[in-house]
DNA sequence: TTTAATAATACAAACGGTTGTATTATTTAA
DNA sequence: TTAAATAATACAACCGTTTGTATTATTAAA
């Protein structure tokens, strides 16, 4: 193993040629100012030598990182991990590089990581707010700063000045619950979460909507808003719901993924035949849905594309550095994926 | 929206408080040689006026990022994800930070991420070789400006001054397919992947030695090597695998998780019945094995011990920069999960 | 007191680039 | 040929910290 060697600066090479560092530093940017049997000389000396720019040299004198901080909730999510990679191929085409932490759904974390970002790391900030996070004003200091920064999926209060990329939640459940109903279903079961949480009442609101229009009866034994954060007693949550449940549901709407994939085990354990007895429709088109069998009718949402748009919007702000960015917000469209359980 | 401020730097505050930065400097560190008085003075103005330190300032002369780099084949995998999870809580314990890029499963990619990085934006680099890599010398060109690297998962070949973290794919597949035999499984087929792969020899490798120990007849018609790197193609190979099998196999040990859910759908759709007729295990137990029905037995990865152990390996060369660094292997130990499929 | 020892602070170089301006070399026009 | 115009390069400040050394203020010892 050869000994660490120092680093190859544009001091090296500089002195090598007898220019100076601003000539080499400008032969290599390929500025017109040099001409060009010199630019020749420093490329071909700056790769005999080896020669690696220092990122953070860079950054220091430019004011720029090229780095997008992204904060998310949790990893272990593949609506997350969806959303990252929409950001990280938007950002790359872009020449940008992401720096992804995890808040993990702690208010606490998402605030530290920002103040981490703050300091200058990260040129402008993608986030996905915990459920815990009720104040703004750690996103309010950030944007106060002057960096940009684009909230995305679970945003409760819209932020003055960052941008906001979500989906029609409210609309596509409606849009799922009136499927239901025009399959002719009558006793269509809401499986919701803690029904604090924006993204629940919009579902939950979405569901009343459609049942209401229809003129459904709607039925307090049928609704069930989850209370559990832990996957573990969700289960048990929905078992206990189904096997006491006094009327016999036809559908189910789950406001989640594993809502609808936890329903469908407890049914079929119970003796229900999916979906000749009952349909099933999950919300999220990640992960289980697809491969389950029955393979599970799912409101797809578009996470890749709402990375996309989030990466958009933000280099969007970087590139118009004159305030005052007001805020621009989009909302998605979801589609319904058909499929056996319904 | 207020105009954005100039970021408060060190000589704002020195001017103010009409004392030299190098004493605001050295007081915001607590350092002992700034009177006590002093340090409380500046700590107060540093707040009052909002002061945050540049990172990359403190980068730049420190000689260092606190940040690591992560480089990984693709994001949707939960493998890899977990493993991250790992680096991530480990790494944080110690003050740094991870970057993450995705190859994208291609050679290219993973190069250029490994270049992005050399550029001084990450103290070290923890990298999980796509398949695609047979070559290493854009690795040892990093090991040998003096960066710290650690491979995991996926290893072809062992690289000087590099640690690694495997985990002991031959004896994870002896001990599943030893597991299956004493069960009195006669006939196991085998689902492996393209057998070029290190990871697929390992475990066929393993299948085949539990089978010679207890002098089973190795039949080469139970025994398939999928060659499609695309999800919707493994499941045709695997379809036409068993649709066309001369044997009734009693048992099915897959290379990876997804193999074994595959064989589990099309078993099923065949009718036979699991795990009466047949049992299954799989490799991995991320995703999809534990929800399916019914629930399938797994070899389980340590995934977030490895990416423990690799953020552990990494920080420990940072902490030794006296080379030469030879090399640490580490061997992680499966484990077997059963649930319902066997 | 006056000096020596020490505590507190200031100065200035360094980290490795970028970039505006000054200077020198070369070409063009008169 | 020489002045003016322009091309090529050099100089030096700057980005915001850290840190070794020099300087000044304070305290202790003689």
């Amino acid at each position: 193993m050869p000994l660490k060697k120092r680093r190859v600066k544009l001091e090296d090479i500089a002195r090598k040629l007898n220019v100076s560092i601003a000539t080499v530093s400008r032969a290599l940017d390929e500025n017109p100012r040099v001409k060009l049997s010199t630019r020749e000389k420093v490329l071909k000396m700056a790769k005999s030598m080896g020669y690696m720019p220092n990122q953070i040299a860079k950054s220091l004198s430019s004011g720029k990182t090229n780095i997008i901080g992204v904060i998310i909730p949790r990893y272990d999510e593949p609506f997350f991990i969806e959303v990252c990679r929409g950001i990280d191929d938007y950002a790359r085409e872009h020449n940008y590089k992401i720096l992804i932490s995890s808040s993990r759904n702690s208010f606490e974390f998402e605030r530290d990581n920002l103040i981490a970002f703050e300091r200058g790391l990260v040129d402008g900030i993608i986030l996905s707010p915990t459920h815990e996070t009720e104040i703004f004003t750690h996103i309010k200091n950030v944007i106060q700063q002057g960096i940009p920064v684009v909230l995305f999926d679970n945003i409760r209060e819209e932020v003055q000045g960052a941008d906001h990329v979500l989906i029609d939640d409210d609309k596509a459940s409606f849009n799922a619950v009136e499927f239901l109903i025009k399959k002719g279903k009558k006793n269509i079961a809401f499986i919701g979460g803690i029904i604090e949480k924006k993204v629940f009442q919009d579902r939950f609101k979405g569901y009343l909507e459609a049942m209401k229009k229809y003129n459904m009866t709607i039925r307090e034994e049928l609704i069930l808003h989850c209370k559990s954060l832990d996957r573990e007693y969700e289960d048990i949550e929905i078992q206990n719901f189904f096997n006491n449940i006094p009327i016999q549901p036809d559908a189910v709407f789950a406001c989640t993924d594993n809502y609808g994939l936890l329903s469908m085990k407890t049914l079929l354990k119970s003796g229900y035949k999916i979906p000749e007895d009952i349909s099933v429709i999950g919300f999220g088109d990640l992960g289980l849905g697809e491969v389950y069998v029955p393979s599970m009718t799912c409101i797809a949402q578009p996470t890749y594309v709402m990375g996309q748009k989030a990466a958009e919007l933000l280099i969007k702000q970087f590139n118009e550095p004159n305030e005052p960015h007001l805020k621009n917000v989009i909302k998605l469209k979801t589609k319904l994926v058909l499929r056996d359980s319904t």
